[in-house]
DNA sequence: GTCTATATTGTGATAGAC
DNA sequence: GTCTATCACAATATAGAC
């Protein structure tokens, strides 16, 4: 598979449209002639950037998961208090939202995994072990510092922290007065502080 | 719409393979025929018991609202303490994962909800308002009886548990490691208590 | 990098017989 | 309730010209 930044400009243009079709109607929900349809250009000009499907989707889980953890590592060295950080994180997913009520990419594709090829599950899943592992990490250090309560374990508190962020976003879209992931993360804070 | 009280036991067959399949696959990732493969029936047959793809999925939301909302009512008349009516209400969660981690009916089609025809996502929206309602309702119970944590508010509350044990599910499905329904179920309830 | 044209298969849905 | 046969179209993907 190619790697996301030898792209040239028309391949990352074919590929900011089925990002955002994948997040808007999931993996089974969109066409190559979507896509297509959305950049202006024929169905064949989509394969030559992109010989298959998998590989296209691969591409995009591949492209989000390096800038998620961009992110991760700029919140790191913006925020030294592990509360801002776990505040920032939840900001990660507000701001997704925000945006067209997009779904992670990641988040859609988990759920649609049974009928995924294997290249685009196997993407996800690192993308999960990052996040919790990262979450984790912050967690246990205010834990250290007493910032973050004690009770449930770093991993438990990690894991139920980053799914309760991925399912406001489903709540927020089949349901137009649910808590989104902006109001979510609010309470989870509330919840998690020491 | 048929109500799905009214159902012949050919078209119960038929939903159940449905049913099964869109857990796993989703909205889009499955066909008519896949359904009838399942039964051993032909297209045309699963066309016999509902007439398209979009009044099948409709009448499977509109059973498991009702299975599920009975299920509330059962746990209402089992349990008198709020926590131990929420761990039960994660039990249900984690049942439906148990088999064959199967997602929640209206979890996947929340997240597809922009790909669906109005009257699949309109019986998403009725879930998803009654689970958030009767959630507020046991919590805010709690809390009163100084049960459960007054901190944030009881709906605040419920939509964050619903979504978490939502989002559960689907980490569970592309993480092997990650927490499921029932690990989060457990998180959650010493969070929330008082 | 894009196109037209095409191959092949899958899709939801219908007609009409048994 | 189930079937065979069929329709109209949409899907992924390829060949080969410009």
């Amino acid at each position: 598979m190619k790697h996301f930044s030898e792209l040239t400009p028309s391949a990352e243009r074919v590929l900011d449209a089925a990002q955002s079709l994948l997040q808007q109607r999931g993996y089974s929900g969109f066409s190559i002639d979507d896509v297509a349809k959305d950049v202006g250009i024929r169905k064949p000009s989509v394969h030559h950037h992109f010989a298959t499907k998998a590989e296209l989707v691969a591409t995009i889980v591949q492209r989000y998961a390096h800038r998620f953890e961009a992110e991760l590592a700029r919140i790191e060295a913006e925020q030294a208090a592990a509360p801002d950080r776990l505040a920032a994180y939840a900001g990660l997913f507000a701001r997704t939202f925000a945006d067209e009520r997009r779904l992670c990419v990641c988040g859609m594709l988990g759920a649609e995994a049974d009928a995924l090829p294997a290249e685009v599950v196997l993407g996800v899943e690192r993308f999960f072990a990052a996040n919790v592992d990262w979450l984790a990490r912050v967690i246990a250090h205010g834990q250290r510092n007493g910032l973050v309560r004690r009770k449930p374990g770093a991993r438990e508190l990690a894991s139920m922290v980053f799914g309760a962020l991925e399912g406001a976003m489903v709540l927020g879209r089949g349901m137009q007065t649910a808590a989104g992931p902006k109001e979510v993360g609010h309470t989870l804070l509330s919840l998690v502080l020491a």
